[in-house]
DNA sequence: TGATACATCTCGCTC
DNA sequence: GAGCGAGGTGTATCA
């Protein structure tokens, strides 16, 4: 990894065109060959940046640039696209090259897939006499994340999702449309649950006769929390 | 800008928990608080970060931590959530500070706005006769890319993508359904318009009777500069 | 401020 | 490799 501190302009082509003017930025040079530029605030993003594959070649710099006081250029080329990134270094601040080995890994633990799990053990929350069919109920077009079956037997499809947007109706829209095709299956009900549900996907929801339901993620850890130390 | 390379273990705790085993990384913290956990490899994202607004505070290790070996503990707090970071520094084996100041940002051009402007330009693309009415046609449910009409006067309303994907089928969709209620546009036609369309999204489309256009950049484009030279 | 659509999205999984 | 869905998504725009 070599970490740059310079004075430098930026130029990307590629799916789009982009031009950073002269700044002092941070240019981070990864040992598979990727560049990152980054300023000292915004997002984890940088402003600039090149994926692997690619490799970073140092250049001179032409008269035109050499008159504009470019010290060194870099041409970082993408392996498999036409996608170039071109630093015009006009002033290195620092400059410092260090072995940082392999990395182990991030180790994730509950997201969508928790609150899948925690809402699987205790479907009952979606109504008394509730039971699980199985997850991830795998269509042509994707899986369910949750099948289960109401208090009369009548199947009922799960969409879940962290924040219920409008795109998670038309999803679960899409797999009551197939699966109410299946007569073994139909008539297919579908539950729409999140930890919160958007004004208007709850309208479009009830439009199409989806039932929404608001998760309370505290509630259900809770509750499995107590399980636990029942048993 | 703080750029410090060390040998660290990384514990987020917010949305999701995450883990980071001790080995040696990049932390950048940023003017604004922010801070960010490189490898020397994957892609632009960091392996952890703190958004901002947020505030990063050096606490003194615990006893435990010393006896680990802990030189040095960061607690990292987002300002308006739960949200944690702790960075565990066992040894720190860079660490340097830079004034980078305010970034003049970025310059982009390019992407489905210009498609945008170049379809406009040259409407005929989707149809000999074709003609403008108005490009981000504003409806209760968001603005339609471009309102057209055909050679036959009949109303069309296009959707345009970069990369055709389901989701823009379902878009369209929903703006027809609307855009037929009204008696003065009503029939009205759609066309769906990517540079690429996935299949899934072409059959779909197809099903629902939307024409699908793949658009050529590069020669939209080049109409464009020849009509430049023109006139 | 909240909602919506876009992104050089990235990432991980399945087929 | 293609397709699909999730993301600690981030980011800009517009009501």
């Amino acid at each position: 990894m070599r970490v740059v501190i310079a004075r430098c302009s930026v130029d990307y082509e590629g799916r789009l065109q982009a031009h950073l003017p002269l700044a002092t930025r941070l240019l981070m040079v990864k040992a598979d060959g990727s560049v990152l530029v980054h300023s000292d605030g915004g997002s984890y993003k940088p402003l600039n940046w090149m994926s692997p594959p690619c490799a970073m070649a140092e250049v001179a710099p032409t008269p035109d640039e050499l008159e504009e006081g470019v010290v060194a250029c870099w041409v970082v080329q993408h392996a498999k696209s036409e996608d170039r990134l071109r630093v015009r270094l006009h002033e290195v601040l620092h400059d410092s090259s260090h072995d940082l080995g392999v990395d182990p890994g991030l180790v994730k633990d509950g997201v969508e897939a928790q609150l899948q799990t925690l809402l699987a053990e205790h479907i009952t929350t979606l109504g008394d006499g509730y039971t699980l069919m199985r997850r991830e109920y795998m269509t042509a077009i994707g899986p369910v994340d949750i099948m289960c079956r109401d208090a009369d037997g009548r199947t009922v499809a799960v969409e879940l999702k962290r924040r219920g947007d409008i795109d998670g109706v038309e999803q679960l829209t899409r797999y009551l449309e197939l699966l109410n095709r299946d007569p073994h299956l139909a008539p297919v009900a579908g539950v729409f649950a999140a930890q919160q549900i958007k004004p208007q996907a709850r309208v479009l929801a009830q439009d199409r006769g989806i039932r929404c339901v608001t998760l309370d993620y505290e509630a259900l850890k809770g509750m499995d929390d107590a399980g636990a130390r029942l048993f």
